[in-house]
DNA sequence: CCCAATTGCGTATCTCGTACGCTCTCTGCG
DNA sequence: CGCAGAGAGCGTACGAGATACGCAATTGGG
């Protein structure tokens, strides 16, 4: 794939120049080939998507995916598009906090539908329309700061960069335990084995307290992070309450 | 590799049970066959590690590699914790918040050496040697501010992925332009071209503001980040001043 | 000394991504 | 209207990569 074809299929994601021209009419489509490589991911993880795969599954051969996908690479760019789905629509005269939150937990939630995203290697910058759709709907959020566009630029990076860390903590967990089963207990233990007291008081610390035994709820952590977050960019507008 | 074997090469990471047993002296160990794989990722990226790569570096062969590394997948978080390296050691008297910046600092430099670190797959919670003694560290220079564990763990996820996240970019950017070459401006030619002003008035500000053209230097950005995360900390002890 | 454990690694297999090129189907142009 | 060319589907083939299996050589223990 040259960078040529990678700018096509961009544009091609946008609805550019989708005007019909000579040849019989595709009996395939790049959303459909996403659709059923989403499908795949969600049915047996991001692994089992193979350009064979996804082919079998539209009754069709591998090598006909090429005509409207340029790279098993790009494919899984636009399943990381379909995956993020429709950015939030901000909400008038809401906070700029409440803003974040929102936008934040909706990510989440797109993320926790289709764990297998969070595995998907990053290539660029955002540059397919989803993508940049929650860019936009994170800057409205923003805009009532009055903070310089750097700077919201890095609140955006920051709080899309935490929800991405979150997804591939789950999805890390989740391949690991294989259901909702506890990976804690056994993190502990091998903790406990291999970290002795005395070069590790602190860490030991914590383990023997148990605090690797129970966990909290994904989503308190979730929140937890996120609120250390929005009390820091608030901090710089000197704002004392989130 | 079985999950034995796993633990068998994590155990081995630790120096655990190195005695010496029959058969021949081994002319390979896991440690000269990951020096290998860093070295050959330092001169070519990532992907131009593979097992028979790596052997052709040692001049050996590529299966004799498996008497030491389980899988290739091992060989990568080995490699992983190579990049990491020592942890800074705390140092007496230090603010917390000092502590987090010379951490995290600490931790980018390592990456920014071998920024290949990030495009890594993260398989699991830090098991191995450095990665620990990275926890080790944190949790010691948060110490002093007397949270709970579980919010001492929840600050060093915080902080490790926010500086995983940084590396990510770092390495996306220089694998996209080769060189120090500038993506700002590539990029905002695109959201131009993509991204109208009646869809994306938000974006379509910040890119005619030219936020996209002259970018802050990177350790900028990071700063920025890192400081609204210690500020949020700071928030909940009730620290005004970070 | 013999047997068993360990190291090195050759052979083979399987999977995967994709280059190349052939055939058939449409459309635009002369 | 007819035809050349563009485009879709996809078969064949190839190179690359990870690694299972098993053989030969080297050690240590009984």
């Amino acid at each position: 794939m040259t960078s040529n074809e990678a700018l096509t299929a961009i544009h091609a994601a946008w609805g550019v120049k989708e005007s019909r021209q000579r040849g019989p009419r595709p009996g395939l489509s790049a959303e459909r080939i996403v659709a059923a490589a989403c499908e795949l991911a969600d049915a047996e993880g991001l692994g089992a998507v193979s350009m064979s795969r996804v082919a079998a599954a539209l009754d069709t051969g591998a090598m006909s995916l090429y005509r409207h996908v340029p790279s098993k690479d790009h494919l899984l760019a636009l399943m990381f598009d379909a995956m993020a789905g429709q950015a939030p629509v901000p909400v008038d005269g809401e906070t700029w906090q409440d803003g974040i939150r929102r936008w934040a937990s909706a990510l989440r939630a797109s993320y926790l539908r289709h764990s297998w995203a969070a595995q998907i290697p990053i290539t660029g910058p955002p540059a397919l329309p989803n993508q940049v759709h929650w860019m936009e709907a994170m800057l409205r959020s923003l805009s009532e700061t009055g903070l310089p566009g750097t700077h919201k630029l890095g609140v955006l990076q920051l709080v899309a960069g935490y929800v991405h860390d979150d997804a591939t903590m789950n999805v890390t967990i989740a391949r690991r335990t294989g259901s909702g089963e506890d990976i804690g207990p056994h993190y502990a233990g091998l903790l406990r084995e291999l970290a002795d007291a005395q070069r590790f008081p602190a860490l030991r610390g914590l383990v023997d307290e148990g605090v690797f035994d129970r966990a909290d709820p994904p989503e308190e952590q979730f929140h937890f992070g996120l609120e250390r977050i929005i009390a820091g960019v608030g901090s710089l507008l000197g704002t004392t309450k989130p």
